[in-house]
RNA sequence: UGGGGAUUCGCCAAGCGGUAAGGCAGUGGCUUUUGGUGCCACCAUUCACAGGUUCGAAUCCUGUAUCCCCAUCCA
């Protein structure tokens, strides 16, 4: 687990100490109609890991309300996909159609309670009774139906006695609700269809917000995690478990934001379009965020469930930068795989005075990597090299072979140039070089002096590959649809040449070629006759990357200049008591405005005032702390009276208490409604301000913090306030601050 | 437009009244027979903006701006 929890754990954790579970259940609960992808391993993240981190279960579930677009090839992707990250579900896959006998019991509960209602309008009058966003929508007449003729109706809903859309069930709650989903929302719809589990037995089936939450409650589940979305859904969640009274404990639901990464889609309607337009190869095309896709590409679970866990979860809407994606996969791969050499662009080098043939000993980790084995790689007179690790006119930072400068073979010997074949049209078609004899590697007594080590494979052996390049499906960070696609997305080189040992012995199934980055071999495709390999993830490239920069202009932003709305105006009343805050009480303008625009407040306020002549402090007080109170109940439900505050007003004024003591105890009023006085007096809460209490504390925080103290000498005055936060630290908060301040002051000028 | 969320570096993200964590990206340097890796250093006097409260505010109060979600018999 990482040092700073997510806000899930925080919750889980608080629930676990408050005692309002034995056992922490979650639930991976997606609905099989469509590939899982990457914003889907997030979920499985989650859920599974918490589960996990918390002694508790995870259980899968299959969300299959909707008969009509969900089907048993996707619950094996599901499946596949939860396997693959490495979690298990224990015995069972559940599903929410095993609960459908179930959740229709607690459907006719509801009617007998008079909470649900079969109604008859049609679905347009639905949508129209509904109500907008701004507008109150209204009730359908059929909401009177005795619960007789509901639980008739009802039953004969499921007994297939009427079409599809000819009645459904909703629950009774509040055509006028600000939150549009609590305007008697559909509990059951009826879908004469045929159901991958069920097959015909249903002919209605239970909506999301309905079946959901009850899935989770039979099922024991303690924190329902989804995603924001749903946000607005939560209020239906609770309703429904509220109303049942079922026993508890029972779930909650808590939401976090999805995964968005940039050049990519991640919705499942922009990714079936993929798929069905033929832009991609299937689900499983490796340029995809599916799962399917990263596992055919050849990222590891490792890999991504490292980087689900650092790009940690919160509620803001959020694109994370593929480059971090792609982090994680070079990080796990690099400990792991071995290197080997492979020319994707082959260019015929002759090296004149080489005879004959040998074998070099080349190991397949590099130095940093605590890994053993070594192939042996042929090495004779006509070899291949990358055709861009040549060049005849190098710009200056070149460190490759040059005809002024040599290079090493990696695992070989050095090579000087010595001339150059060409076509008639000056296309280069071959050079030739010559090597040194005593250069190899390992036993290298020639003193040569190279910048750069190049990957090579003997013409006579190395074996030919096809090698498949992919580069971002979408050339914008956001892409909307088909318009966006990169069109260079994939690029297939038929000619490759690897080193053989990479098809005879094969040591592994993803490999480093050297210098280009991680492959993996396709597992659809790839043969030993036709070896077919994908390229994972390209090297961190400094090389190409500094040359390329230099050419694109940098972008120039332009700071973003907020533009300042407009308070709404004040009624007269207000303003008279406004003018009345300011010129005869002498409040500041924003505090005097704050209260004369609150008729809850300034009442609050003027009662106080009426009992103690101290307008400023008590307005202080009451805008910036009864206020928060305020936010949450009504005046009349306060644990607190306006003259509680005056007496601790008097309190601050005299200087008995300092004001952050006067917010301790302002916050121990609120919850207990106990007095000021009173709570002063028990908790031994006066002031401090003699300083000779004060000065040995000081010393001592001084002495405890000898680091700090040289920061301050050297300029950091912003310590000063870790030092006064110290003292007050150690006594409570009873420590006058403003004798702190001047005391610290003084003691780190003269110390 | 009513309601519900959000806003801390180019991208993620800690932080909950007392020194602005960390990762990715970027930049320099060292190491290196991968222009890889590793290591070191740099990278937010400021937390959407404007006020207020406080000895002290990213954190509390007020207002404003911007973005996301909700009017499927989808989930």
């Amino acid at each position: 687990m990482r040092e700073s929890k997510d806000f899930l754990r925080t919750i889980v954790e608080e629930d676990l100490k408050l005692g309002k579970y034995n056992e922490i259940v979650t639930r991976f609960p997606p609905e099989p109609n469509g590939f899982p992808h990457i914003g889907h391993a997030k979920s499985i993240a989650i859920n599974f890991g918490i589960a996990r981190d918390y002694n508790g279960h995870c259980n899968l579930r299959m969300d299959d309300t909707n008969p009509t677009t969900e089907d048993t090839k996707y619950v094996e992707a599901l499946k596949d996909a939860v396997q693959w990250l490495g979690f298990e579900w224990g015995d069972d896959v559940y599903f929410t159609s095993d609960y459908f006998p179930k959740i229709y019991d607690y459907a006719v509960e509801l009617i007998k309670m008079g909470k649900a209602y079969v109604d008859s309008l049609d679905e347009e009058e639905i949508r129209e009774y509904r109500g907008t966003v701004t507008e109150a929508g209204k009730r359908s007449k059929y909401a009177q139906r005795s619960v007789e003729e509901n639980l008739d109706l009802f039953q004969r809903m499921k007994n297939g006695e009427f079409k599809n859309g000819e009645h459904v069930l909703r629950a009774k709650i509040d055509m006028s609700a600000a939150n549009m989903k609590m305007r008697d929302p559909l509990l059951y719809r009826i879908r004469h269809a045929h159901h991958f589990r069920t097959g015909d037995g249903w002919c209605i089936y239970p909506m999301y917000d309905y079946a959901h939450c009850l899935s989770d409650y039979i099922e024991g589940v303690t924190h329902s995690i989804c995603t924001l979305e749903f946000e607005n859904n939560r209020d239906i969640y609770n309703w429904v478990l509220d109303e049942l009274g079922l026993k508890l404990p029972r779930p909650y639901q808590h939401e976090f934001a999805r995964l968005g990464i940039n050049y990519t889609v991640m919705s499942k309607r922009k990714l079936l379009e993929l798929v069905d337009g033929g832009q991609v190869s299937g689900w499983d095309d490796p340029r995809l965020p599916t799962i399917a896709g990263y596992r055919r590409r050849g990222y590891t679970p490792e890999s991504i469930l490292n980087f689900c866990d650092q790009i940690g979860i919160a509620k803001a809407n959020s694109m994370v930068d593929v480059s971090q994606l792609e982090f994680c996969i070079r990080d796990d791969l690099n400990t792991k795989v071995p290197r080997v050499l492979c020319v994707l662009d082959p260019l015929k080098v002759t090296i004149e005075n080489y005879e004959g043939h040998e074998e070099i000993d080349a190991p397949y980790y590099p130095h940093d990597v605590p890994k053993e084995g070594s192939r042996k790689m042929p090495f004779s007179k006509e070899i291949y090299i990358e055709r861009d690790d040549f060049m005849e006119n190098p710009p200056k930072d070149y460190f490759r072979l040059t005809p002024e400068q040599p290079v090493r073979l990696r695992h070989g010997y050095i090579i000087s140039y010595k001339e150059v074949v060409k076509d008639a049209n000056g296309n280069i078609l071959e050079i030739k070089v010559k090597y040194h004899p005593e250069s190899k590697s390992g036993s290298d007594t020639s003193d040569i002096k190279v910048k750069s080590a190049i990957q090579w494979v003997s013409a006579q052996e190395a074996k030919p590959i096809e090698v498949r390049l992919y580069d971002r499906l979408f050339s914008c960070e956001a892409p909307e649809g088909i318009q966006d696609i990169n069109p260079n997305s994939l690029q297939v080189i038929k000619n490759a040449f690897v080193e053989p040992a990479v098809i005879t012995e094969k040591p592994d199934e993803r490999f480093q070629f050297e210098r280009h980055g991680y492959f993996y071999a396709d597992p659809v495709d790839s043969t030993d006759e036709k070896p077919v390999f994908n390229k994972i993830v390209g090297l961190k490239d400094s090389w190409t990357k500094k040359t390329k920069t230099t050419e694109s202009a940098p972008k120039l932003q332009a700071k973003k200049i907020q533009i300042e709305g407009e308070e709404t105006s004040m009624s007269k009343t207000q303003k008279t008591r406004f003018d009345k805050y300011t010129d005869e009480l002498g409040l500041n303008s924003e505090i005097a405005n704050i209260l004369a625009r609150d008729e809850q407040l300034s009442s609050f306020y003027e009662e106080a005032l009426s009992l103690l002549n101290s307008p400023v402090s008590i307005a202080n007080i009451v805008v910036n702390e009864v206020a928060r109170e305020l936010k949450e109940q009504q005046l009349d439900q306060l644990k607190f009276s306006a003259k509680q505050i005056t007496q601790l007003v008097k309190m601050v004024n005299d200087e008995t208490i300092s004001s952050n003591i006067a917010k301790q105890v302002f916050e121990e009023m609120a919850k207990s409604g106990e007095n000021p006085t009173q709570i002063v007096e028990t908790k031994g809460l006066v002031q401090i301000s003699d300083p000779s209490k004060i000065l040995p504390i000081i010393d001592e925080v001084i002495a405890k913090n000898p680091d700090n103290v040289l920061k301050f000498k050297a300029g950091n005055t912003k310590l000063l306030g870790f030092f006064v936060g110290q003292v007050l630290k150690v006594t409570d908060g009873k420590a006058n601050p403003t004798v702190v301040n001047e005391l610290v002051a003084d003691k780190l000028a003269t110390c």
